[in-house]
DNA sequence: TATTATCCAATTTTT
DNA sequence: TTGGATAATA
């Protein structure tokens, strides 16, 4: 047996799973079959003597979780040991200590949408006035205040002495939201981490037991844990240091979520004893491929040293394709896929097409949907965020959970039964006068004078309706589920509207009824409280594995720890990727391109990058240029199909220093483009950028130049950095013309601008955000003359 | 109170 | 272009 597990192994490979006792850091590359090292080493220690019961191993995904646990049970079949989510082993710990932040063990756990209603609900409640900053950044704020392990106290307390707006408005919504998870004995994903994190910092009885109850901890993707992740791996690990931990920081793809990148840049820090191991061989691409990755990626700064490599053949050149609009990057790519399927050169589940944003899909679709290709899109959540599912869901919530007020505010009056808004108003003021819960206030609904009779029977119905149901909450849920759609009149108001307007609701509801069959067969454990937080944590894309043969769509994101024989990675665009939203921020960019090296490296044999001249984008066609990543790659070894001149007929090629380099290929006439070699030099030449569409610092000039030199027009504008406005600068507006930069404050985002404008009045601009543009020797009249489309 | 109109904003999203 | 969230109306 023992001798089964090493065998395969290479050297280095072994010297990771052999390391048991003590700090592990394995540095794993792409392809470099950390999985495989993973569960060998955890097959190597059940062989060792060690008791199942003692391992943990935390993962970020539902998928990567089932996926070891099947790897390990193929090696040592039988043994029962905690592989899981973070969020799932948290939950559990929460369900039997949640008492000691304040939980009942019936807890909700809400998702995104259910919390973000719950703020809502919170910040209505409270009466609190949001003023200048928006719903989604509060949310923003709050999660990331979690994610750094922050209570609402902390927050206050340290956020006192800044002066923002966001963290002003901040800091009174977060208590008043944390209230009301309390209240209504429910809690949002951050929650999950932050509970524990603190439970096992206040409870050093519990934080000593269960260190000592696992003693054995392993993390995978360890480049993505936060700062409360962090900490309970940390507190579990303090008398046992059998802490092993996974990951690439290269792969390093969601800090804008709260990962802090340096818990696995500085774990040897952390623990000095650590033994560190580099899985820098690659057995998945090709050396073409794995050198495109490898260059683009030396070109960031945040990051260790790393060495790639592979035995394996050189391969096919990786292409470099610019296409006019993504309808034809899409149906060159359909029509690439349909021949070469055609030919029995490959399968269909070998190809996979990447994007940055998940609105990419449709040309694409489109293409694929024309060619007769079948195909599949990866989006995370999309059955259990159906408005039907989450409708019936509330009612298992509310029946689990009677002080889950997010889900009493979304059935109460679904279908309709009499209870309007007004209604509700004063079961609010009810509730919050006498503390109750909503389903409290409403068994009281007879003591509200200000309900009129009618409403207050309706709403004596709808708690009998409740209490009926919840008589039979020991029921398997498939009959519970069919109860709820019957008794609460849900079903005939799906059908009724199912009729109105031609659509399948119905079959939504009798696909959860399904879904509700399935986990209690699979489950040896189905309450209905294990149903619901089956649902919350595990997103249907984990299941869709069944691996039918289909080209598979996805985000880059959602393609990590994943690989293709074939893949298209498609709108490498300025602003897209890397995106707009990231241009400002160095680190930010940086993720970016890590993000196109996800994307590179899943690739086996064949790897195609693509970029657009225009971009139909929010029912807008505007002009695109390529990426500025695409002039880090290993050009002299790639297949390009690219316009004359470089990436961009502008002449941002000769500016990269690869200028002839990137003439156009002979053969490139081949599918069909042929008349877009004109086609673009004269987009380009005469056309200005669109004020919206910012080019690298640097670049702008040049365009701006061109442009200037073509067109003898003598009038250029472009919106700049928010650093590049000076005092004294002529600028425009498009609503109040031009107008001179009196003065400028701030720093980053809070950059602000005075302009007096024509009119003599003085505005202020916040010029990360202002649609101010500027005008070189131009009045404002002809500037905006080339506003439009 | 329920439907319809209008306006607004818009990455990525393991859980 | 699209979805979601208010506002206006029958």
């Amino acid at each position: 047996m023992q001798v089964d597990i090493l065998s395969s192994l290479t050297e280095t490979q072994r010297e990771a799973v052999t390391h048991i006792d003590g700090p592990l850091l394995m540095l794993a590359g792409p392809g470099s079959g950390k999985t495989r090292v993973v569960t060998h080493r955890i097959a190597y220690m059940l062989t060792q003597g060690i008791n199942a019961r003692n391992i943990l191993a935390l993962t970020f995904t539902n998928k990567a979780a089932e996926e070891m646990k099947l790897r390990i049970d193929r090696l040592v079949p039988g043994q029962r040991l905690w592989m899981g989510t973070f969020h799932s082993f948290c939950a559990r710990l929460l369900r039997q200590y949640g008492n000691l932040v304040g939980l009942a063990d019936n807890f909700s756990i809400l998702d995104t949408k259910d919390s973000k209603k719950a703020i809502q609900t919170a910040i209505d409640e409270a009466r609190l006035d949001l003023s200048h900053a928006s719903l989604d950044t509060i949310i923003w704020e709050i999660s990331n205040a979690k994610s750094n392990l922050r209570t609402s106290e902390e927050y206050e307390r340290e956020s006192g002495s800044k002066f923002s707006g966001v963290s002003e408005i901040t800091r009174q919504v977060y208590p008043v939201y944390e209230k009301f998870l309390l209240r209504s004995n429910a809690v949002d994903f951050d929650d999950l981490l932050l509970h524990v994190a603190v439970m096992l910092r206040d409870h050093p009885e519990l934080r000593h037991d269960l260190d000592q109850r696992y003693k054995y901890i392993m993390v995978d993707e360890y480049q993505d844990t936060n700062l409360a992740q962090y900490a309970i791996v940390r507190a579990l690990s303090l008398s046992d240091q059998n802490l092993s931990v996974t990951g690439d920081p290269d792969q390093s793809i969601y800090a804008w979520r709260g990962a802090s990148i340096s818990n696995i840049l500085e774990f040897e820090k952390d623990y000095p004893e650590a033994r560190v191991v580099r899985l820098e061989q690659n057995y998945r691409s090709s050396k073409r491929i794995l050198n495109a990755a490898d260059l683009l990626i030396s070109n960031n700064k945040q990051r260790k040293q790393k060495v790639l490599f592979t035995e394996n053949d050189e391969g096919e050149p990786v292409k470099l394709v610019c296409f006019p609009h993504p309808n034809d990057e899409a149906d060159a790519i359909a029509a690439r896929i349909a021949s070469e399927v055609q030919r029995g050169k490959r399968s269909l589940r070998d190809y996979a097409i990447f994007y940055r944003v998940n609105a990419f899909s449709r040309p694409l679709e489109h293409a694929l949907m024309k060619q007769g290709i079948p195909y599949q899109v990866v989006r995370g959540l999309e059955f259990f965020q159906r408005k039907e599912v989450k409708d019936l869901l509330s009612y298992l919530q509310l029946i689990n959970n009677p002080a889950n007020d997010v889900a009493f505010y979304r059935v109460v009056n679904l279908p309709a039964r009499g209870i309007g808004k007004k209604s509700l108003e004063h079961v609010i003021n009810h509730a919050q006068r006498y503390q109750l819960t909503m389903l409290e206030a409403c068994r009281e609904a007879g003591l509200i004078e200000a309900l009129s009779k009618r409403a207050a029977t309706a709403i004596n119905k709808f708690v009998t309706l409740v209490d009926v149901l919840t008589a039979s909450i020991h029921q398997p849920i498939s009959e519970l589920l069919v109860m709820v759609v019957d008794e609460s009149g849900y079903g005939d108001f799906v059908d009724a509207q199912d009729a109105k307007a031609d659509e399948d609701r119905r079959g939504n509801v009798d696909e959860l009824i399904n879904a509700a069959r399935e986990f209690e067969r699979e489950m040896e454990e189905s309450s209905l409280e294990s149903f619901l937080e089956h649902v919350a944590l595990v997103s249907d894309a984990d299941g869709m594995d069944a691996d039918p043969d289909r080209v598979t769509l996805m985000t880059m994101h959602a393609a990590k720890g994943l690989e293709f024989p074939s893949v298209f990675v498609v709108g490498i665009e300025h602003g897209i990727l890397p995106h707009e939203r990231s241009l400002e921020d160095p680190a930010a960019e940086e993720e970016e391109r890590r993000l196109l090296f996800v994307g590179i490296t899943r690739a086996e044999q064949q790897l195609q990058l693509s970029y657009c001249q225009r971009r139909t984008f929010r029912g807008q066609t505007r002009i695109a240029s390529p990426s500025q990543f695409l002039y880090e790659l290993p050009r002299e070894e790639m297949e390009c199909q690219i316009p004359t001149g470089g990436l961009s007929a502008i002449g941002l090629g000769s500016l990269a220093g690869l200028g002839s380099e990137y003439e156009l290929e002979p053969d490139f006439h081949d599918d069909g483009h042929a008349d877009f070699v004109e086609d673009q030099s004269q987009e380009h030449m005469q056309l200005p950028p669109e004020p919206g569409t910012s080019l690298p610092a640097g670049l702008e000039e040049i365009t701006t130049q061109l442009q200037t030199a073509s067109q003898l027009a003598g009038t250029a504008q472009s919106k700049l950095a928010p650093s590049a406005y000076q005092t004294g600068m002529l600028v425009s507006h498009a609503e109040y013309g031009s107008g001179v930069i009196l003065a400028i404050t701030g720093k980053g985002p809070k950059r602000t601008a005075t302009v007096r404008f024509m009119d003599q009045e003085e505005r202020k601009f916040r010029l990360a955000f202002a649609p101010l543009t500027r005008v070189d020797h131009a009045d404002d009249e002809q500037s905006q003359a080339f506003t439009q489309d």
